[in-house]
DNA sequence: AATCGCGCCTGACGGC
DNA sequence: TGCCGTCAGGCGCGAT
């Protein structure tokens, strides 16, 4: 399950390989994915010059003149660099073909990510333009998120996972995160004061730093590779712990679903 | 306006 | 062995 570290791993990986280069050709052995693949992207992007890879939040931007590509990864997908004539596997839908004699190949078993094509400003596109910040960036910071939450009835996991509020906290860091903060996931928002923010604030961007941090070690997989980056290098706290002991206090990690995900957190330790 | 819950999809895993 | 049921999970979207 790529989050915003493993998204940028990808970019930071895909990019050298892709940024500069002309679009000879795109091929699309499964349309099905969130949404369909848009099949006028296979002619409009025949000779686009990619200019940049950016990300947004979760989402991989392959900007071009005529417009831009919109990649995510949903819960299984990837993207590698292949030689032109490597053999497709199962999972292997969509390859954008390059000049350099390379493909940037997505794989997304579970089909929970989408390609999309559009030709208007990407930043204004449906998907994007109702974002929160970028939680890495100045503009995140402990009296946004603080003002933004007060009145807020919401369990503050939820809260921060929320898109709208920041990009980029999975359930993976939501759960690291709040542990490192002290604050119990299931805290409503709007009760949670100033100073807790201010830690908060601080936890998520340091867990996710370290994330990417860890995840430029293994930058080198993009190219021919086939392994993958992510958080199982670092070690978790609590999530996926249940009924382990807590590396602070020593008390059993317990695991609730808090809006359908599972929630992993220290009774003593977080309140 | 805020919040809740659904469903897309497949691989892994456990039980028999 | 092999089949089948269950579950996980990001996130947009419709319902409340």
């Amino acid at each position: 399950m790529p989050e915003l570290p493993e998204v940028e791993t990808t970019r930071r990986g895909i990019m050298p390989h892709v940024k500069g280069r002309r679009i000879m050709a795109v091929v699309v052995r499964q349309r099905q994915l969130r949404y369909p693949v848009p099949l006028r992207l296979k002619h409009e992007l025949k000779n686009q010059i990619v200019y940049d890879v950016v990300r947004r939040g979760k989402y991989l931007l392959l900007c071009c003149d005529a417009g831009s590509v919109i990649i995510h990864l949903g819960m299984s997908g990837s993207l590698r660099i292949v030689a032109r004539d490597t053999v497709a596997g199962k999972h292997d839908h969509i390859d954008i073909c390059l000049d350099n004699d390379l493909c940037l190949r997505l794989r997304d078993p579970r089909r929970f990510g989408l390609l999309l094509w559009t030709r208007r400003n990407v930043m204004q596109h449906r998907l994007l333009r109702d974002l929160g910040p970028e939680p890495l960036t100045l503009d995140f910071d402990s009296e946004y998120l603080y003002q933004r939450s007060r009145g807020r009835r919401q369990a503050i996991k939820q809260f921060i996972m929320d898109s709208h509020n920041v990009v980029g906290v999975g359930n993976i860091y939501a759960s690291e995160s709040l542990f490192m903060a002290g604050i119990h996931p299931l805290r409503a928002a709007g009760r949670v004061a100033l100073p807790r923010y201010v830690v908060l604030v601080d936890a998520i961007k340091r867990v996710l730093q370290q994330a990417i941090a860890q995840g430029g070690t293994t930058l080198r997989d993009f190219y021919y590779g086939d392994e993958q980056p992510g958080y199982f290098g670092q070690s978790l706290q609590v999530y996926g712990r249940e009924a382990q002991d807590c590396r602070v206090c020593g008390s059993g990690i317990r695991q609730r679903r808090i809006g359908q995900r599972a929630s992993y957190y220290c009774p003593v330790c977080q309140r």
